[in-house]
DNA sequence: CATTGCGGATTGTTCAACAACCTAAAAATC
DNA sequence: GATTTTTAGGTTGTTGAACAATCCGCAATG
């Protein structure tokens, strides 16, 4: 369990805060897969009402985080394989989309290749944590050159999920450190403005994406029921 | 403002049930755009507590259908021509996207096939508001081509708002009449294979049906100024 | 006409209460 | 001893009252 958190005051209800902080605590681990988030437990944690959480649950629910079940609670979501096909479905037509409508020298092309330069500093320090932020944050961007403020919206909930199954495994350095050279080649190809060979090069990455990460879960799920 | 509701009795939450409710009543245009949704009222008139409305209002806010301000209550979103134009974004993405991953034989198909049926049935009987709900279904089957249950999610998001924009426009059957046509020639090419002709036609339907709506949005504005 | 102040209404949050539901443990049965 | 049924306790879902904070409309003032 999480220790307490405390609230900034801005012009956001606390409702909103609340489930924000949630989000966050989901997103770095704070909670076990499939854990029971218990009412009782987390309001006075948080020193804010029943209500007032059940508010933030919603929105949490909404977002796919948090999975509830009708007088049983609210639970972590644990994306299994079906999950991650279908995410990774999913930003195989938002990602193609997005480069596919793509115009030469956006704005989210700079941020993309800053982006690289970032991870290759982090992976020279082994900060792989650091190296899979920068990675995801990589392909949000790419999102971004389409302009599409729901589509960018949609592709959130997709990764925050994704970190979700992330999250389930014990070592996700190697499933970052073999795209950084790929993100690099990708960002090169955005630049000149070679959409086809994009294209292919994303949809092999995400097909191998795809195949490392259900790798990865069916080992971790090995490893624990035998 | 809109009668009362009764919910009838199943495993689903009130709070579930009254956003579906209240949800459904906005699709209809049972309320103004940006009409401000006093919590009091309508709790009073659906029967329940105010927090349990609000846990409503806040699942309504997470799809869009609602804007809720801080301190100041919610209010029925009134998508503008940015909304508009994002909206077609999204659907050029997924909608592409999903003819793309299509196969042949998809269950979806005989849908679509079965929903341009319906169509034209209801065209020579005059119900023009009929024609246009199957339109709708007719695109969210297509998006179901691609078995993905986050993406059928997103386009629903998005679909539920043009309808929203759609209760905005005074005479609508104008939007709709053309395309059926266009619709039966979308169908037999998909069932067919032909997928780069497909995705032609449903670029130039896309953008016909951008320009329709925006064209429709800004003579009611224009009316509704002087 | 613009600005300020006030009052009323509403929203946001808290709290207590209670019915309904679920789960784990205990008791009964085979 | 194993299985089924019952019971008790804890939690969830909902309600309603209360109150602080905020907003908005209106009246008064410059």
């Amino acid at each position: 369990m999480p220790e307490e958190a405390l609230f900034d005051t801005n012009d956001q209800s606390l409702a909103t805060k609340v489930a924000e902080r949630i989000r966050q605590m989901l997103i770095v681990g704070a909670f076990a897969p499939r854990e029971k988030l218990s009412e009782i437990q987390i309001s006075t944690k948080f020193g804010v009402s029943r209500n007032t959480l059940r508010e933030a649950f919603r929105l949490l629910t909404s977002q796919g985080l948090l999975e509830h079940i009708p007088n049983r609670g609210a639970f972590v979501a644990a994306p299994g394989e079906a999950a991650i096909l279908d995410i990774y479905r999913v930003r195989q037509v938002i990602q193609k989309g997005a480069v596919t409508a793509a115009g030469v020298g956006h704005p989210a092309l700079a941020r993309m290749r800053d982006l690289v330069l970032q991870a290759e500093a982090a992976r020279s320090e082994g900060n792989w944590q650091r190296v899979g932020t920068l990675n995801m944050e990589f392909h949000r961007a790419m999102v971004e050159l389409c302009d599409s403020p729901r589509l960018s919206s949609c592709f959130d909930l997709v990764l925050a999920e994704l970190r979700l199954v992330f999250r389930q495994l014990e070592d996700t350095a190697h499933l970052h450190e073999p795209y950084i050279h790929l993100n690099t080649k990708l960002i090169c190809l955005l630049e000149e403005g070679r959409t086809e060979e994009a294209l292919s090069d994303l949809d092999a990455y995400l097909l191998k994406s795809e195949r490392s990460v259900l790798a990865a879960l069916q080992r971790q799920r090995g490893a624990r029921t035998k």
